[in-house]
DNA sequence: CTTGAGCGG
């Protein structure tokens, strides 16, 4: 693997970023998903704030960062409810 | 009963 970014994040949980979710989908999907490649500490569902849908990305956390490794490793690019997930550590 | 690039109510 070449060199990529890995963010450790203090305070309990590796940030990974979620994207091209459908706006069905809600964080305890997401986090089941997110269990069975790592132990996930909180999934958080981005909502949008004027309109109060979701703006079809979330962000996952996990308690390893080879939890969070291995989810952007299994998850980014398969299907997921119809739609190709896309999974990448989180800048923010 | 709506939408589809991207990084947080």
């Amino acid at each position: 693997m070449a060199t990529m970014q890995q963010q450790q994040q203090p305070s309990s949980g590796f940030s990974v970023y979620v994207g091209n979710l459908p706006y069905s989908t809600q964080s305890d999907d997401l986090g089941q998903l997110m269990s069975s490649v790592g132990q996930v500490t909180n999934v958080r569902l981005v909502y949008d704030r004027q309109t109060n849908r979701p703006k079809g990305f979330a962000f996952c956390e996990f308690a390893d960062q080879s939890g969070a490794q291995n989810a952007v490793n299994n998850l980014n690019g398969t299907d997921f409810n119809g739609r190709v997930l896309r999974v990448n550590w989180a800048n923010k």
